[in-house]
DNA sequence: TATATAGTTAGGTAATTGCTTAAGTATGGA
DNA sequence: TCCATACTTAAGCAATTACCTAACTATATA
């Protein structure tokens, strides 16, 4: 329903850096620097990318002393994913209905 | 594989109009006109959603006489999905790597 | 052949994005 | 207490995005 939220979830999966930053936090927690080490990039710029996967819910994370702690939201990922279904089932209704009615008039319209 | 391709097809769906579109074709082919037809804006906006959809690969378009018909390309929409089966498949094997541990070490850290 | 239809091309603009550097603020350890 | 660590905030900038209008090119149809 919430296709604001859809928006922001697929904008944030549409960069490169911030996709690996997910799979990275799939395989489990991970603090800011954690997730900045692998690229070249300022920490400046990670936070940014962080901010946009925080927003579209993806990713939370919580700081306690100075490290923050950063963790995925799996409920925003199927989110998508159900997005994705959708249209599958969509499509393979269609081509359904167009198997039945080939087997109907198998020449073409019923003219 | 080619994650220049997910950033495309990510980038495409990230906007309402386009993913309306592939909605709209999820149903079925579609004339331009009938694509722009939901929408208040102008046509050549809507011609530039469509060539991001088909550049991302989502969407393949042919002209016959004036009028280009536009169709989905299921192949695009997997790729996108494989990449979510994947981010959960590594969730739960983490999952399930803890759950073992946690049955060893009840108390936390074999320390 | 004239006119409407379906789409295309060109150019412009305001807002957003993905970075940067510089200068902060807490927190933890020696 | 001093210093390093782990971020955070602010400001700026070049490139991209999502539109727009105006003018154009084909292809049907009357």
């Amino acid at each position: 329903m919430p296709t604001a939220n859809l928006d922001l979830t697929f904008q944030a999966l549409a960069d490169p850096t911030r996709r690996g930053m997910v799979e990275r936090l799939s395989l489990g927690p991970a603090s800011v620097s954690e997730l900045a080490a692998p690229y070249a990039m300022s920490l400046p710029a990670i936070v940014q990318h962080l901010a946009l996967l925080e927003a579209s819910g993806l990713v939370r994370s919580e700081k306690v002393g100075r490290v923050r702690t950063c963790r995925m939201e799996p409920a925003a990922l199927s989110l998508a994913e159900q997005w994705f279904n959708q249209r599958r089932a969509e499509a393979e209704q269609r081509l359904d209905r167009l198997g039945e009615y080939l087997k109907r008039f198998p020449d073409g319209d019923p003219t």
